[in-house]
RNA sequence: GCCCGGGUGGCGAAAUAGGUACACGCAAUCGACUUAAAAUCGGUGGCCCCACAGGGGGCUGUGUGGGUUCGAAUCCCACCCCGGGCACCA
C-alpha cells in the first residue's frame, strides 16, 4: 500500500512536463472549424448561461526581466491562470501569452557598473524568469513567446514608430529636460531624487532646453476620455486616467498689449470673473516676457527672475505652498470686457505648458491670485457674491455683499455691468462667453492637462529611433527594407550629454536614403513605454516575418478579453496602449478602438504591512516558498489570503495553513481511489464511463437526487453547493471565497467519509479537484486523474444540479421587534401563512410575545419572519 | 487642498439584492492518538445570568454621532482615522 503523503515536489513535475510535452496550452490562430477537429467532444453543445464562447484572449502585463520574479507576479499569473483555465473549460479557445518588456534602465545601469552587456543580463534574467513561470505551472501558450529587446520584435516597433512619423503624430520639439551639469547628461525623472540632486553625483540637476521627440497623445484626447465609458475598467482607473485627461470647459479670450500691438489670448474657465481680473501674468518661459521687459526699468529684474526660474527644479518649482514671487513686466494690457489697464507681471506660478502660458489673475475669485495680489499690494476686486437672495428685482447693492475673499464658489454677479449684475455665475458665464464672441475678442474653448509623450531617451538600452537626419533632406525614416535600426555595439554605456549611441560613428555615419548625400542617424532610442504599447497585438501573430501582424490574426483574438496587472500602471501604461490603438486603428492597421475590454488591477503583496523590498529585507522570494511547500500551495495561498484587488500581508503561518488544506484533500482523495478496488479500478470506471457519455457530457462525474438520503443526500448538496458558490465567485474574482467553499466542501468529506456510500464521497472529492483546478492546476489534475481516470482540464466545467441546489426544508429565523429569537425547521413549499403559524409557535417566540399584541407580521419565505409586537 | 479606496473577532477576512453578523483560514486553548514530541483528528472561541452534567436564556457588538426602516456592516446626513493617486492645470 502506497504512503498517502502528499508530495507536490513529485506532482508539480511530473504534471508540468505532460503540459509541455503535449503542447496542452497552445492555440492556433485557425477558427477551430477551419482545423478540420470541430469542438473537442468534451465541449459543451452549449456554452453555460454567461460562459465564454469561441475564443477568449486572457492577459497578464508582461514582467520587466529584473533578477528573479517576486511575489507581485506570482500573484498577477495567479490570478490570469485561473481566468485562463475557468474560460477554457466554459468552452472557449484561450490564447495566453508570455513575453517580456526586456529594454530598460536598470539593466543598462548594470552594465555601466560592470560592462556586461545589458542583452547578457537581460536574457540571463529572461531565463529565469521563464524557468520560474514554468515551475508555477501557469498555463502559458509558449510558443509565443517574445522579448522586446529582440530585433525581430523592434524591427516592428521601429515601423510603428514610422507610421507614427509619416502621420504627423511623431515629430521634434524643444522641451525642458532634467541636466546634470557635473556629468553632462540627460537625466530620466526617476533618476533626480526629491532634493532635484542628481542621483550619481549629487550635484543640483539644471532644467535644459533640447530637442526631443514626441507622439502627439493631445490628439486623442477626446477620444481617451469618451471611449473609457465603452469598456468594463475598474471605475478608480478610468477615474485615474480621467483626471490624468484633465479635461477643463472654459473660453479663450483676448487682452491686447496696445503699447506693443500684440494681443494675448488667454484660457480660463471662469469667464464669469472676467470684471474681476485686475492684473495679468505670464509665465518665466513664455517667448514674449523679454520682449515686453525690453526698455522698461524691470528690464534687468525680469531677465534675471526668468534665468533663476528656469534653473529651478520642479520640486522647488510645483509647490503650491510657497509664497507667491514675481516681477512686474512695466506694460500693461487691456480688459476686453470693460476696457481697463490692468498691469503684466512674471511669475513662475504660471505654467507654460498649459492653456496659453498667460493667465488674466482674478484675486478676489482664486486662492493663487489672491495670494499674488496680497503680496505684490494688488487690487482685489469681488464681482461674485456667495448671498442667493432675491435680486430678482433689483440688482445687488454694497449692503448685500457678504462673505470672505478670494470666494471661489458659485454666486450672483456684481460690479461687473448692469446686464450681468444679479445673474448667477453659470448663467452670466454663458452670457459673456456669446457677448465676447460676438464681439471677437474670446470664444468657448476646451484645454486638455495632458502633454504630448516625450519618448525619446538619450540611453543605449532601447529601440533606435529609425530616423536618418539629412542637411539636405531633413528628416528621413529609414526604409522598410533597412529595418530593423539594430542597436551597434559599444564599448561605453555612459551618457555624456548624448545618447551613448553617438559615440559609434561607423554606425552613426550613413547615406542619405534620398538624396544619396552623407547623413547621420538619429542617436536617441525610444522610452521603453513604447515597447509595451502594442505587445499585445504581436503575440496574435509573434512569428510573422513580414508585417508586425497579420490582420486576420487579430480578428482571432483582439481586443483583449480580460487583461490583468498592477494598479500602478493605471495611467502611463494603460493610457499609451490605449493611443497606439486608436492612432493605429486611424492609420487602418486596426479594426477595434480599444485594446482591453475589461480590466483587473491586483493589489500589492506586502510582509508585515511594509512594502517588500531588498533594504528592509523583508523580501519573499517564490522560488523559496515553491521549493518548500510547491506552487500550488502558493498559488492558492495568495488568491485565498483576501480579494485579489486589495493588498494583502504574506504570512508564513497562512501558507502552512493552505498547504495544510491541499495536503489533507490529496490524502482522503488517494485514499479514496485505492478504496476503490485495485490501481486499475479508477481506470476501469473512466472506460465504462465513456460507454453512455451521452447521459451527460460529465458522464462519470454525475449524481443526481435520486436514491439518495441521509448523509449521501447532504454530501451531494454540498458539492452542488460548492459547484455553484466556486462558478459563481470566479465570475466576479471572488478566489478567496472560491477556495474557501471547497475548504468547506472537503471539511464535509472528512466528516463524512465513513457514513457515505463510497461512490458518493468519490464524486464530491473529484468535484473538489475539478473546482480547484484553476487555483492549484497540479494537485488538482493529479487527483482528478486518480478518481476518475481522466484529465480534468479536458473536462467541461461542472454544472450543479438545481434539484440539489434546493432543500426541502430549512432553519426558518423568527424574529420578535427585528431581534432572532428562535429558529425553527420549515418546509421549503410552506405558504406564508403556515410560515407565520410556525413562527407563533415557536417556543422563545412565544414568551417573548406574552400576551403582547401583535402589531404587523413580515414575511420573507425561505429566510425568516418577523413579528412586531407592542 | 482635491479625487478615489478602506475601517467588521486576537489576526487575514466573509456576508453577491436592506433580512440569522463573523463563513473559510490563522493564532490561542482543551481533548484524543502517542512512552513523548511532531504530525493528524475532534471540541472551544465577547460579556452577563440560570442550570452549573448535557443545556438554556439575556445583553452588547461591524470607526464615531444622528437619521430612514418591521429590520442597517449594507441606504442617507455629519464627523474621525488609515491607505493610494493628483497637486500652483487658471
Amino acid at each position: 500500500m502506497a504512503e498517502h503523503r502528499y508530495d507536490p515536489h513529485e506532482i508539480e513535475p511530473r504534471w508540468q512536463l505532460l503540459w509541455a510535452d503535449e503542447r496542452t496550452w497552445e492555440v492556433s490562430n485557425e477558427p477551430v472549424e477551419a482545423r478540420g477537429e470541430g469542438r473537442p467532444p468534451h465541449t459543451p453543445a452549449s456554452p453555460h448561461a454567461g460562459g465564454f464562447a469561441d475564443n477568449s484572449y486572457v492577459l497578464e502585463m508582461l514582467p520587466y526581466p529584473s533578477g528573479e520574479p517576486h511575489i507581485g507576479h506570482l500573484k498577477c499569473y495567479s490570478v490570469g491562470d485561473a481566468i485562463a483555465h475557468f474560460r477554457r473549460r466554459l468552452g472557449a479557445r484561450v490564447l495566453h501569452p508570455m513575453g517580456y518588456d526586456a529594454f530598460g534602465l536598470p539593466a543598462e545601469n548594470h552594465a555601466i557598473k560592470t560592462g556586461v552587456h545589458p542583452r547578457d543580463s537581460t536574457a540571463e534574467s529572461i531565463a529565469s524568469f521563464r524557468r520560474q513561470f514554468h515551475s508555477w505551472g501557469i498555463s502559458i501558450d509558449w510558443s509565443r513567446e517574445l522579448a522586446t529587446d529582440e530585433p525581430s520584435y523592434y524591427r516592428w516597433t521601429q515601423w510603428i514608430f514610422l507610421e507614427l512619423f509619416r502621420a504627423g503624430l511623431a515629430y521634434r520639439k524643444e522641451a525642458a529636460v532634467q541636466w546634470c551639469p557635473n556629468d553632462q547628461t540627460v537625466l530620466a525623472n526617476e533618476q533626480v531624487d526629491a532634493e532635484g540632486r542628481c542621483e550619481r553625483c549629487g550635484a543640483l540637476v539644471e532644467v535644459r532646453q533640447l530637442e526631443q521627440w514626441f507622439f502627439r497623445i493631445t490628439d486623442y484626447a477626446e477620444r481617451l476620455l469618451n471611449d473609457l465609458q465603452d469598456i468594463a475598467w475598474p471605475e478608480h482607473v478610468k477615474t485615474m486616467q480621467r483626471n490624468w485627461i484633465g479635461r477643463s470647459e472654459g473660453a479663450e479670450v483676448t487682452f491686447r498689449c496696445e503699447e506693443l500691438d500684440v494681443d494675448y489670448p488667454v484660457f480660463t474657465t471662469r469667464p464669469d470673473t472676467l470684471f474681476g481680473a485686475t492684473f495679468f501674468v505670464m509665465a518665466p518661459e513664455h517667448p514674449d516676457v523679454m520682449r515686453l521687459a525690453r526698455g522698461t526699468p524691470y528690464e534687468r529684474e525680469v531677465h534675471e527672475y526668468v534665468n533663476h526660474a528656469l534653473t529651478e527644479t520642479n520640486e522647488e518649482r510645483g509647490n503650491a505652498e510657497k509664497p507667491k514671487t514675481g516681477v512686474p513686466l512695466g506694460r500693461t494690457v487691456t480688459n476686453p470686457v470693460n476696457g481697463e489697464q490692468i498691469p503684466m507681471y512674471v511669475a513662475d506660478y504660471v505654467l507654460m505648458e498649459y492653456g496659453t502660458g498667460a493667465i488674466m489673475a482674478v484675486p478676489g475669485h482664486d486662492e493663487r491670485d489672491y495670494a499674488f495680489a496680497r503680496a505684490f499690494a494688488l487690487p482685489i476686486r469681488r464681482v461674485i457674491t456667495p448671498a442667493i437672495d432675491d435680486f430678482s428685482n433689483k440688482p445687488p447693492t454694497a449692503a448685500d455683499v457678504v462673505g470672505e475673499l478670494p470666494y471661489t464658489g458659485d454666486g450672483v454677479l456684481v460690479n461687473s455691468r448692469p446686464d450681468f449684475d444679479g445673474l448667477p455665475n453659470r448663467e452670466a458665464l454663458s452670457a459673456i462667453v456669446a457677448w465676447l464672441d460676438r464681439e471677437g475678442k474670446g470664444h468657448a474653448s476646451v484645454n486638455y492637462r495632458l502633454r504630448d509623450w516625450l519618448v525619446s531617451r538619450q540611453r543605449y538600452w532601447g529601440a533606435p529611433i529609425p530616423i536618418i537626419h539629412c542637411e539636405r533632406c531633413g528628416m528621413v525614416p529609414v526604409p522598410d527594407d533597412e529595418l530593423p535600426v539594430e542597436l551597434p555595439e559599444i564599448e561605453d554605456y555612459t551618457p555624456k550629454g548624448r545618447s551613448p549611441l553617438a559615440g559609434a560613428e561607423e554606425w552613426v555615419n550613413v547615406k542619405c536614403p534620398e538624396c544619396g548625400g552623407s547623413a547621420r542617424r538619429e542617436t536617441d532610442t525610444m522610452d521603453t513605454f513604447v515597447d509595451s504599447s502594442w505587445y499585445f497585438l504581436r503575440y496574435c501573430d509573434a512569428r510573422n516575418e513580414h508585417a508586425a501582424w497579420d490582420p486576420a490574426a487579430l480578428r482571432a483574438w483582439m481586443p483583449v478579453d480580460q487583461y490583468i496587472g498592477g494598479v500602478e500602471h493605471a495611467i502611463l501604461h494603460l493610457m499609451y496602449a490605449r493611443f497606439f490603438t486608436k492612432a493605429l486603428a486611424d492609420l487602418g492597421h486596426l479594426d477595434f478602438q480599444e485594446p482591453f475590454q475589461a480590466l483587473f488591477t491586483q493589489g500589492m503583496v506586502t510582509k508585515d504591512g511594509a512594502k517588500m523590498s531588498k533594504s528592509k529585507g523583508n523580501v519573499v522570494s517564490p522560488a523559496s516558498i515553491i521549493e518548500r511547500v510547491g506552487a500550488d500551495t502558493a498559488r492558492c495561498y495568495i488568491l485565498f489570503v483576501g480579494p485579489p484587488d486589495q493588498d494583502a500581508d504574506w504570512s508564513e503561518e497562512g501558507v502552512e495553513g493552505v498547504h495544510r488544506f491541499l495536503s489533507r484533500l490529496w490524502r482522503l482523495a488517494a485514499e479514496t481511489a485505492e478504496h476503490a478496488g485495485s490501481p486499475g479500478a479508477a481506470s476501469t470506471f473512466a472506460s465504462s464511463s465513456k460507454v453512455d457519455d451521452d447521459a451527460s457530457p460529465a458522464g462519470e462525474l454525475t449524481l443526481g437526487p435520486d436514491g439518495l438520503a441521509g448523509d449521501d443526500l447532504a454530501l451531494a448538496r454540498k458539492t452542488h453547493w460548492a459547484i455553484d458558490k466556486v462558478s459563481g465567485d470566479l465570475r466576479r474574482f471572488a478566489f478567496n471565497t472560491a477556495i474557501a467553499a471547497v475548504m468547506e466542501l472537503l471539511n464535509d468529506c472528512s466528516r463524512l467519509r465513513e457514513s457515505v456510500q463510497h461512490e458518493t464521497l468519490r464524486f464530491a472529492l473529484a468535484s473538489a479537484a475539478s473546482l480547484l483546478f484553476p487555483f492549484a492546476p497540479h494537485v488538482s489534475a493529479d487527483i482528478y486523474a486518480r478518481l476518475t481516470g481522466e484529465r480534468v482540464w479536458e473536462q467541461p466545467w461542472p454544472q450543479a444540479d438545481e434539484a440539489l441546489l434546493e432543500q426541502d426544508s430549512y432553519e426558518l429565523v423568527c424574529q420578535v421587534n427585528g431581534k432572532v429569537r428562535d429558529r425553527v425547521q420549515a418546509s421549503a413549499d410552506a405558504s406564508v401563512q403556515e410560515l407565520k403559524d410556525l413562527c407563533r409557535a415557536a417556543p422563545n417566540v412565544l414568551a417573548h410575545v406574552d400576551g403582547k399584541e401583535i402589531v404587523k407580521e413580515i414575511v420573507v419565505p425561505g429566510k425568516l419572519v418577523n413579528l412586531v409586537v407592542r
